[in-house]
DNA sequence: TTTTTTCTTTACGGTATTTTTACGCCAACT
DNA sequence: AGTTGGCGTAAAAATACCGTAAAGAAAAAA
């Protein structure tokens, strides 16, 4: 059962919109809709969509100015999507923090292979193989599914992004702050809270033994780490 | 001091090869050049390079045939150049797992920036920070972990806290006020005792002989030192 | 709508860490 | 010798942090 993934998009044209909508929905993708920079950044904190599109022209501010706002806080992918086509603002996108940038109009299906592209990046962490493995249980990235002994684990959405920051950090401690502020959005880097709770589901869901969790870990008053090892791993360079 | 990455250019235009290696040398990237699809799979083998430049138009295999045979052994970000701008051919190989493709002539600008947002994605946390060793005791200042003879040695926050301070002084003296303001902050400068409670700590879990130190001294009256020495940062495992 | 799932909030017992307190040692002076 | 000030250790006390359960709220699905 592969998990479905969502793409939040930033745009007030009403045209391009529902244009989008209709295509990244027939790619079975689930769409989240902002019509202004100020709602985008709302919307990007409290859906957390794996992939975000962003038009230039926005009415309330410049989309610069939100592609430095957001990757203050969060790492997720951006397309950005401009009608402007010159060089300097290409550079000034790519330089703020934007992943990718293509020009209006743009080729649908291209956009979509741009878009898989950027998908396909982060599924996991960069440079690593998709698959991880805790004991009896698999990761695989690419189609975010959970196994243990073979048998399917479902994760909700949370524990999911708990675990997949976990597990971007190969074994390093993620601290409390940075899991916070990826999982749950800004302002929330103080509920350190939720993160017991869900390292608590994780573990439950995971582990063999919750209660004395052998790869689920925690480093009081520091952050969590995840001791994990990649199965399908293609790329040596560590 | 920033650590110098690298770059393989797959091209066999003799001009645009060395267009290319003029620019990104002056980005201060190392460059390995390639001519033909086959070397640069040996090349990308061999040099593990941080990013891959591959032109479609190759003499001896076609673009997409490289990059199918690299993808299925490595995750490095790659950027296709070629003379063609047909749609078709910029899915086909995005999806052959291209994470851009840029239309020739390009801008070199952009091309730069673009290289800089794929570097941005790849360097990612996975950071290497300098490793201290005292004795059998090892200590990542990435991992924040400290081991004694391969076993796990478990520091608290403050006496990691102190100990890293004592790390950065690198064999110089800590004065007790810098130890006690950085450690506990300002307004616990004169708290000498606290210090003297937490070396204690310290020499009890990484000394071989916490009553006689070799590496966690103090000077009388002054402050504290560590005889330590700095590795390498923790290389590429190759 | 109702039902189900997921997320947030609240509560509380247990554990780890930090701070406080107490006491012994040594070297340098009176 | 006795005193003094800085150091080192060991514990108890206080605090901060962690893990779990469960109920209420919100969102999603039926």
């Amino acid at each position: 059962m592969k998990e479905q993934r969502s793409v939040l998009v930033i745009e007030d044209e009403r045209a391009i919109l529902r244009l989008l909508r209709d295509v990244l929905e027939h790619e079975n993708l689930i769409v989240f809709e902002a019509s202004t920079g100020r709602m985008g950044l709302v919307e990007l904190g409290s859906r957390r969509p794996d992939l975000v599109i962003l038009d230039l022209g926005l009415p309330d501010m410049d989309g610069k100015a939100v592609l430095r706002d957001l990757r203050t806080w969060s790492q997720i992918p951006v397309l950005v999507l401009s009608a402007r086509g010159n060089e300097e603002e290409k550079v000034a996108s790519l330089d703020a923090g934007a992943d990718d940038y293509l020009v209006k109009p743009f080729g649908v299906p291209e956009l979509l292979a741009r878009l898989r592209a950027l998908l396909r990046r982060s599924e996991g962490p960069i440079g690593k193989g998709p698959i991880y493995r805790l004991g009896s249980v698999c990761i695989n990235m690419v189609t975010r599914s959970v196994t243990k002994s073979d048998a399917e684990v479902h994760l909700t959405p949370v524990e999911f992004r708990l675990l997949s920051e976990l597990l971007r950090a190969e074994g390093r401690i993620a601290t409390q702050r940075h899991l916070l502020r990826e999982v749950w959005g800004p302002g929330h880097e103080s509920s350190s809270h939720y993160l017991r709770i869900y390292m608590g589901h994780l573990r439950r869901k995971l582990e063999d033994d919750p209660a004395r969790p052998r790869y689920l870990l925690t480093e009081t008053g520091v952050g969590c780490r995840c001791l994990c090892e990649r199965l399908a791993d293609p790329d040596l360079a560590v």
